[in-house]
RNA sequence: CGCGGGGUGGAGCAGCCCGGUAGCUCGCGAGGCUCAUAACCUCGAGGUCGCAGGUUCGAAUCCUGUCCCCGCCA
């Protein structure tokens, strides 16, 4: 086989805040590529680094009252520790902010003013004067122009979707410092990405750099029209790195983060006394790029834009994948499903994690779920049940002795097996970790039948059949060595152990062809436990923290007040009183059907004590929700004839009609005809 | 008709490109084994492959229509 050149790249995380499993999906996927690669002996390099710079890190930096440098290099040491934990095996992990990535930058600067395609322009932006700096959009909140909602970030609004700029938002307040930030406009320079249509409508299009859907995804979005010039500086103060004939003006943290990669690699090159033209300026090398889809967009064109017009190698594969689920839901602080990589690792084996993932992740860029029962299920049953359970029931038996010095006859399992290791290899090669583990699994089946079909227990008891014991055991061993092999990139402390019970390392996938014969095989160890659910749920427990953000904030508008005003005139106790307010069960809902506004509602107030009444609610309500629940009505209204029947009562609900009518709930514990006073 | 993805036994998925008796894992039921970390093996129940048409000797698979779900700070 020929030794391929391959430089893999994962994206940078940025340096604020702690590694969490979602982040986690993407570094494990890349390094089971990684070591897949370097398993099937190709010349295969894994880079990666800190994305350092922007605003986000200034404004942690100063809360942490020290400088921005103290503060990257902090979280810096807290990333490569978590990676480490979970045996994501970087060949160089840099910064973004280091002198090889200054110096690319001024390379790939230099390359496009050449090329002529950076233009100034005039940017209007919110500053914030007690912060002293621009502020990006969601820096800013404020209400919405179009539909007056409050509270709305500086991009787009959440009530009524319209887009606009932060400079529209009526009263924007600064989120950093709470001030009222000040319009103020400054020059910014611009890459016109517009120039490069031609070239991103075939780069992206041909030649197999994307997933189908990704291709698919900027032909519609992006490249069916004009491209827009590409902002690539930011007015100082900023933390990054200044634009040499630019003074105060600073390269965007977009403009100098993928430049990382090839930071990184610089780094890497001269610690290990390699070439570097040979990795980035060589055509024959492969870059290949891992990424989660919210980053599309500036991998796949800005990025080829940049590359190309610095005259490096373009990506020959950008892989991209899908978010993190859990439990079916986003992340959530507030549920304890937002699980920071040091929390997972304190109470589960990270091990698992990635047998779990590489189960659940596919080549395309679908969503992945850690859904927590699969995964206690399936490491029990797949790792521990199928895989380790075949050398734990086989290996004790065979413990200071030897294998066979010839391989016995086991029925072409370990030859099918090691066929199977094509296809096996293919789904590692195309990212289809899941159907690779799909196969591993199913040899799993085949060669614990094997075991069992040849109960190797009874053997053990009869002295004189030492030599079949022996013959089973080799086979058993060989078959479990095999798919520890093709398991070894997602596994590799697995892989290691097993070295260690045969005394002979995995080193190369081809070792899965032959089997291993004539060797001593040493004592047992477990290889791995099995998971406790208690322990999932104890990491979960901890992990739940009070959401800020779904803290109260009590800064209700003003306008339902504005829309109803306080009119009424005052009544007295006695007035009050006659009116009798009920609690009360919805016994039955139904709509009405002639009638596009009533409900017909069966009210109970406990016992058979039951009435009719008809609620101007359909449309809001579904008559299904509504069953059961308690609600609070006017139990002594005058009867009113309807069209439809009549009318007994009135049930209480809240806002201005229409659509806003909201049912007055009463709190947990009131029964079915208790007044309310 | 915005774009993309998807709807297959209780759950999660494969099969669809290249039509030919509907498969895997888990769960469930019965039995077996007892070497192994309550594991493993066998057998079984359970699906009109979203719906409706069409092509065909034959459709989960191809075509058309339709409904529903999800994503589109991919």
């Amino acid at each position: 086989m020929n030794q391929r050149r391959i430089l893999v790249t994962a994206a940078l995380p940025y340096a604020n805040g702690p590694i969490h499993m979602g982040h986690l999906v993407e570094y494990i996927q890349t390094d089971i590529w990684v070591r897949f690669q370097k398993l099937r002996g190709h010349n295969c390099t894994f880079v990666c680094a800190d994305d350092t710079h922007g605003t986000a890190i200034m404004i942690s930096a100063k809360k942490a009252g020290i400088s921005e440098e103290e503060w990257i290099e902090k979280i810096r040491q807290q990333h490569i520790e978590s990676f480490n934990g979970f045996d994501i095996q970087f060949d160089n992990y840099g910064s973004t902010n280091s002198p090889e990535n200054k110096e690319l930058c001024h390379q790939f600067w230099t390359k496009l003013k050449e090329a002529d395609i950076v233009i100034e322009k005039d940017v209007t932006q919110l500053y914030d004067c007690e912060a002293e700096t621009y502020l990006a959009d969601r820096f800013v909140h404020g209400t919405c122009p179009y539909c007056k909602s409050e509270n709305q970030y500086g991009d787009n609004c959440d009530k009524c979707g319209h887009t606009y700029s932060p400079t529209d938002l009526i009263d924007p307040v600064s989120t950093l410092s709470g001030s009222t930030p000040e319009i103020r406009t400054a020059a910014h320079l611009f890459v016109q990405l517009e120039k490069f249509h031609d070239f991103l409508n075939e780069w992206t299009q041909d030649g197999n750099h994307l997933q189908k859907e990704v291709a698919n995804y900027l032909k519609g979005h992006f490249l069916g029209e004009p491209l827009r010039d590409w902002d690539i500086s930011r007015p100082g103060p900023y933390f990054g790195f200044e634009i040499p004939d630019s003074p105060n003006n600073f390269w965007y943290v977009w403009f100098d983060a993928p430049i990382g990669y090839i930071a990184s690699t610089k780094q890497w090159c001269d610690k290990n006394n390699e070439n570097f033209d040979e990795i980035w300026k060589n055509p024959e090398t492969e870059i290949h790029h891992f990424i989660g889809k919210d980053i599309t967009y500036f991998h796949t064109l800005f990025w080829p834009a940049m590359l190309k017009t610095a005259e490096f190698n373009l990506p020959t594969k950008v892989h991209i994948h899908g978010f993190l689920t859990v439990g079916g839901e986003k992340m959530s602080k507030t549920k304890g499903t937002f699980i920071n990589a040091d929390m997972y690792r304190k109470h589960l084996n990270p091990a698992w994690l990635r047998y779990y993932y590489a189960s659940k992740l596919g080549s395309r860029l679908d969503d992945i779920d850690l859904n927590l029962d699969e995964f206690v299920n399936k490491i029990n049953s797949d790792l521990i049940g199928k895989v380790i359970n075949l050398a734990s029931r086989t290996a004790k038996f065979m413990k200071g002795e030897s294998l066979t010095a010839e391989y016995p006859d086991d029925g072409g399992l370990f030859e099918h097996a090691a066929k199977q290791g094509e296809q096996i290899a293919a789904s590692y090669e195309n990212c289809d970790y899941n159907s690779a583990m799909r196969e591993i699994m199913l040899l799993a089946d085949r060669a614990n039948k094997y075991v069992e079909d040849n109960a190797p227990w009874t053997l053990k008891k009869d002295p004189d059949r030492k030599n079949e014991l022996h013959q089973i055991c080799t086979v058993s061993l060989n078959l479990f060595r095999q798919l520890v092999i093709y398991l070894s990139p997602v596994l590799p402390e697995l892989a290691e152990q097993t070295g260690e019970l045969l005394g002979q390392p995995v080193e190369h996938w081809d070792e899965s062809q032959k089997p291993l014969l004539n060797i001593t095989v040493n004592k047992f160890k477990h290889m791995m436990k099995r998971i406790d659910s208690q322990k999932v749920e104890d990491m979960i427990e901890e992990s739940k923290v009070p959401d800020e953000t779904e803290a109260p904030q009590f800064n209700d508008s003003s306008e339902p007040l504005e829309k109803e005003p306080l009119e009424a005139e005052n009544c007295n106790f006695d007035e009050f009183m006659k009116i009798d307010l009920r609690v009360a069960r919805v016994v039955e809902a139904k709509e009405v059907e002639e009638s596009n506004k009533l409900l017909q509602l069966t009210l109970s107030l406990g016992g058979d004590n039951n009435f009719n009444v008809f609620a101007g609610i359909k449309g809001v309500y579904n008559p299904e929700d509504l069953l059961g629940k308690l609600v609070v009505c006017c139990a002594n209204l005058e009867p009113r004839k309807m069209r439809f029947g009549v009318s007994e009562g009135m049930v209480l609900a809240a806002g201005a009609g229409g659509k806003e009518i909201y049912i007055l709930n009463p709190d947990e514990g009131a029964k079915p005809g208790h007044r309310v006073h």
